[in-house]
DNA sequence: AACACATTTCTACAAGACGTAGAAATATCT
DNA sequence: AGATATTTCTACGTCTTGTAGAAATGTGTT
């Protein structure tokens, strides 16, 4: 995911695999990126495009916007969201607070 | 730990295996119950009273409070934690967002 | 002290997620 | 058609989670 939200465009999983390789890890299979991203793609972290040959990926959502789904995702699982959302606030630093009153004004 | 969390009080785990079986649930063998307890925990979710016999088991943090930890550990593993709180707040409801607002000021 | 009973700890197992990749199938190029 | 590239299927070890029996240990009673 981290290799595709780098770089914002399409990429094949030779792609991939090149750029994890480069990232000091051991070199992986092409194989073994296939099937993560065919995992990804059934959890519909990333879309497909199989009209390319060597098919491209593109994440879903922005690395943001993922967070951010996260992150409703326990809101949400929540009853009293308001009382999440006051401990939640009360954990906040000083700099991310004031970027949250930005936001919401 | 719902049930716990419930009940703001210290439970042994024959109280939660009671309290789990009237949930409509298929009751559960004691030892399940304790087994779970030990993993919560060791993870730091449950604190225990070994000095009471049966065990006493107390949440460590509220399920309000966890719940917001959980939301910081997803946004503390953001680079760019402005733009998670802007997807974030984008995504909120309007009542959500008048309590942030409220909670800011 | 010894036995019965309560409580906890250890061990176990099935199911699912993940990381990893080889084998087999399929598509593409020359 | 044959060689090569790409994808799909299958597989296996490890980890987590739900579940619980067996074994160990503590507690109370006679």
């Amino acid at each position: 995911m981290d290799t595709l939200w780098d770089s914002g465009i399409a990429l094949s999983a030779y792609d991939i695999q090149a750029q994890l390789a480069s990232d000091a890890s051991k070199p992986l299979a092409a194989t073994t990126v296939l099937t993560v991203l065919s995992r990804l793609e059934k959890k519909g972290f990333v879309r497909r495009e199989r009209d390319e040959r060597p098919h491209r990926y593109t994440a879903v959502a922005s690395r943001a916007d993922h967070m951010a789904e996260l992150m409703h995702e326990v809101l949400g699982g929540a009853e009293d969201r308001t009382a999440v959302l006051a401990r939640f606030v009360g954990q906040v630093t000083p700099a991310e607070a004031e970027a949250l009153r930005k936001l919401l004004s």
